[in-house]
DNA sequence: GTGAAAGCGCTAACAC
DNA sequence: GTGTTAGCGCTTTCAC
């Protein structure tokens, strides 16, 4: 492998000059740079980048740890996330928590955090009751995902409550009136679902329509089984409904399929709803309305606070939080005719 | 941030004998050992893994390059991947080549590639012309798919043809005649496409029963949307048939969308499977039965092989190849009864 | 079993 | 505008 010194050497400058041209620093003669760069051609030389981490303590990677990339939500994440790392000239570590606490900790305080610039982390297990443990993290770190809210940290995520709402209301205004909410986890306490819940609660209230407690359901664990089983058992117990809201597209499908299964007619029965616009909605049957939770935004706010911690070390300024736009995607699943 | 050096003198000890605790070398007198893990400890000392690097070579870096991860099939790619590197102490840095040619080649030439130890690559658009750019990269590198069967680097995918003439096989034991294949692409000349389509005739060479060159459709990327835009332009034609063999689960999700919604009945009026066995084929309506590559083979043997690569630079032996077992997974898409 | 010292390839302070 | 040089933190050779 070729270094900067045989570089030099063929270009007839030093070591200095060199680096100088690799680094683009301005005050380098054209026909300088010139010889300098035939020489890198020449030699197909690439910068030894492990010296360079060493030396200028960047290494131009980040950390995103995400629960699990075989679900459809953080693996469009992840893509978004690439693409703005890119756009930096970034590249990505991606490592996947299984949403187990120990496994989080481990990663965020793990030997390999040691080696990236940043850290881009979508906590599942870790809550606000860990507020000092992610303190003790001094690598530039953000936040995704609505599991830790306030934390010691830069902070991005979705309006949940008001994307949920909108969501409640985009089946209110469709004229739904016992609308099942699917998702909420009292275990959890915190996080999305009790967000998301929040949000049915207030759309329900602004439209003066009273929540019947037993339309609202717990899932545990947002996956396309989970919500097929609790909508499954849901139907069990006979309780009449038009509409769900289901606070994630997997337990949409998953439901949608149960509710098919049962012989309801969607959106003619059961008007659905579902959150996040992953791109299986766009072809389930019948296509899933959902909330669109700007992803895209949520990658490029997230890259860019990190990348002004890099630039501010030491900047002793309050952790900043950053919501995204949402949008109702309407689709066949809350067509309105009935 | 504390260094070797930090943590030498808290232990009253050698640098030389903290590495020796750290690399795990063995002849370290026990309480030694113990004086210096506890010094460890205390500073809280983690190694600079960029000095390492530099220093050993070694970056417990593998980069993956996969099209697309919002493509279930390269998601679930990933996170196998990720766990088997995790196994071997690796770290995974995944790049999207989008199925481009130039990135593909910017991506495996690039600056980045000169961090890590080695490289999986999932080609999409380079194919076997490109060999001798393949051949050019020094670092150890295992190729996935089938895109280049015979190229100069090791080798792991699933045994394609007979995948799909089981699959098809699947279909004309349940007395379908009448086999439509989607998914062939002429344009692509070599790759999955054309190798599954190898199986489909071979199946029904195998069964007796002749191709009716009517059934055998393109589809020009393999998405749920051209999956369902082949199948309307299909059905258009008002060709018979009673089966369909996809020649990935998503081409057959967005299929069996256009089926339903044009009335069809599956299985009963069409029989359908698909490949790769996606998550999303267990909660399908109806569920999808599909070919199980043996995705975590793929890449516990990739990554074997890359290992190896690592362990013998320069054994100049021809490259591998391994086939991994497939498997037919049988579910509602294709039941028995008619 | 442990220590001293060299050097991996680069960046950047400083000199000219 | 370009050259000289120190040193980032580690592994490793060679003594002892």
């Amino acid at each position: 492998m070729p270094t900067i010194h045989d570089v030099a050497r063929l270009a007839e400058v030093s070591i200095k000059t060199v680096s100088n041209v690799l680094n683009d620093y301005p005050h380098v003669r054209p026909a300088t740079r010139q010889r300098v760069q035939a020489a890198i051609d020449a030699l197909d030389y690439q910068p030894n980048l492990s010296a360079r981490g060493l030396r200028s303590g960047r290494t131009g990677l980040v950390s995103l740890i995400v629960p699990d990339l075989t679900n459809a939500y953080f693996a469009e994440l992840a893509d978004v996330v690439m693409r703005a790392a890119e756009a930096q000239g970034l590249s990505v570590i991606i490592a996947q928590s299984g949403a187990d606490r120990e496994r989080e900790l481990s990663l965020i305080r793990g030997p390999r955090m040691q080696m990236v610039d940043g850290i881009l982390f979508s906590a599942l297990a870790l809550s606000e009751d860990d507020n000092d443990l992610l303190a003790a993290i001094k690598k530039p770190m953000v936040l995704l995902g609505e599991r830790i809210l306030h934390g010691p940290k830069d902070h991005v995520t979705m309006r949940n409550v008001e994307g949920s709402q909108a969501a409640t209301a985009h089946l209110l205004e469709r004229g739904r009136r016992r609308i099942v909410a699917l998702g909420g986890d009292s275990a959890q306490g915190v996080g999305s679902a009790a967000l998301r819940l929040e949000g049915y609660r207030r759309a329900h209230a602004a439209a003066g329509v009273e929540v019947d407690e037993d339309l609202v359901v717990e899932v545990v664990g947002w996956f396309r089984s989970t919500g097929a089983a609790a909508m499954r058992e849901f139907l069990a117990r006979g309780i009449p409904f038009d509409g769900l809201v289901a606070f994630n597209d997997l337990i949409a499908l998953g439901a949608m399929r149960v509710l098919q299964e049962a012989g309801l007619q969607i959106p003619r029965d059961v008007a659905v709803i579902g959150f996040d616009d992953i791109d299986e909605t766009r072809y389930s049957l019948p296509t899933l309305s959902t909330i669109d939770p700007g992803r895209s935004e949520i990658a490029e706010v997230a890259l860019r606070f990190l990348a002004d911690q890099f630039d501010h070390p030491d900047a002793a300024r309050a952790p900043r939080d950053h919501l995204t736009a949402f949008r109702v995607v309407e689709r066949e699943s809350s067509a309105s005719a009935r």
